[in-house]
DNA sequence: GTCGCTCGTGGCACTCAGTGTCAAGGGGTG
DNA sequence: CACCCCTTGACACTGAGTGCCACGAGCGAC
């Protein structure tokens, strides 16, 4: 499940124990609370005492859960990350690379088009806020680098001394900013997934080239 | 001129007027006494009091000069980025796009090489400190949107209805990033000149293909 | 020369992000 | 009941970043 899709409400599973719903209790309110003020207001009009406030918890209870406050919004959309290159692991290794990175980023894609009214205002956030975005090119980053190494490994490379693994990646990420882009600007009515096929379709001949 | 590359003494030049070429001064001491405080400490263990010692400045002053203690270390690439795109815009409009942005990346990137003393420490400050990586990437996601309404403009499409430029802008941006990273894991052995040509062997494929 | 203008600077006070520490409470276990 | 573990809230503190104001150095006008 990408970007923290949380119901609002404590599932009460009897495997998990009571501490443990408590905790996702206060992290979903904590979330609610800066995402309902944060895209309403803007970053920095908010401060962490209005959203502790909202939620209801302490101030000092705010940095137990996220490090900072730009770690709010982009926890949300952290998984994604996670997603992508376990979607990777999954395909064949003897698939095309083309094809098996455009699966990779379809999915987390095409569940950000499921969960539009969610998801939307807190890209449309990211993307306007320099703070925002500065931290979640940084996170991308990581994802690159665990791309990387999960293209190496399929292709039986080595990401130290070829650089065609890292150019993969991040051109397989440069597709996914493309289209988290487009869709944005287009307010969520273009079809993520088929944007992907088309970012996909213009950076498959060096994603299937030699490589050279 | 990339990164700043400033000679420490005063160019005393008549055309400039003298508050013109103390703002300089002060500029250069400010960026002199970070960088080499925060290359030989790290990033965290340097407070802008201690820069502004150093300098023999104000705190207030620093302030004046740089938005914030990232924005000395990233100030210092800065101009790179406007140096791709100005090298991309004199490149002739009929030119392969891999060949164009090949040369935008390569000029900028060979005076790295050039200046190697002065600017791997920094670059290797940027990428292990997570701090300044946002904000260097924050910078290339201003360089990536100029980029692309450069390559927009030379291939007569609308980079908002066309993904192309936009994917080719961070194809290249990608491949700078990948040279960027293997220069400073060779501790600047291999040769940036090169990487480049390595890396754009490898996208090249994409840049010229019909981006359908 | 000196008056007055401008601009950069330093000093101060303030807000806010983020961290270390400690005491208190609540829930599970013997 | 007593004990332990974990979470929380409260407080204090450092450091980043900003607004404000007064001072002084350069510079043109007279």
């Amino acid at each position: 499940m990408y970007f923290s899709v949380y119901d609002g409400a404590v599932s009460s599973r009897p495997e998990v124990t009571m501490a443990e719903r408590k905790r996702q209790l206060v992290s979903s309110e904590l979330t609610e609370a800066a995402l309902q003020l944060l895209a309403r207001k803007g970053f920095d009009a908010v401060t962490i005492d209005e959203i502790v406030a909202t939620a209801g918890v302490s101030r000092r209870t705010f940095f137990r859960y996220f490090a900072s406050k730009e770690d709010v919004v982009v926890q949300f959309l952290a998984d994604m990350g996670d997603g992508i290159r376990a979607e990777l692991a999954a395909r064949p290794d003897d698939e095309r690379p083309s094809v098996a990175l455009r699966h990779a980023v379809w999915v987390p894609v095409a569940a950000c088009g499921d969960h539009r009214e969610r998801v939307l205002p807190v890209v449309r956030l990211i993307l306007r806020t320099p703070a925002l975005r500065a931290r979640f090119l940084e996170r991308q980053a990581q994802w690159s680098d665990d791309l990387t190494g999960e293209v190496a490994r399929r292709l039986g490379r080595d990401a130290g001394d070829d650089m065609y693994p890292r150019l993969a990646a991040g051109m397989a990420l440069s597709a996914f900013d493309a289209v988290l882009r487009r869709w944005s600007e287009s307010d969520g009515a273009e079809d993520p997934a088929q944007l992907t096929d088309r970012a996909f379709a213009v950076i498959a001949p060096a994603l299937d080239g030699d490589g050279a």
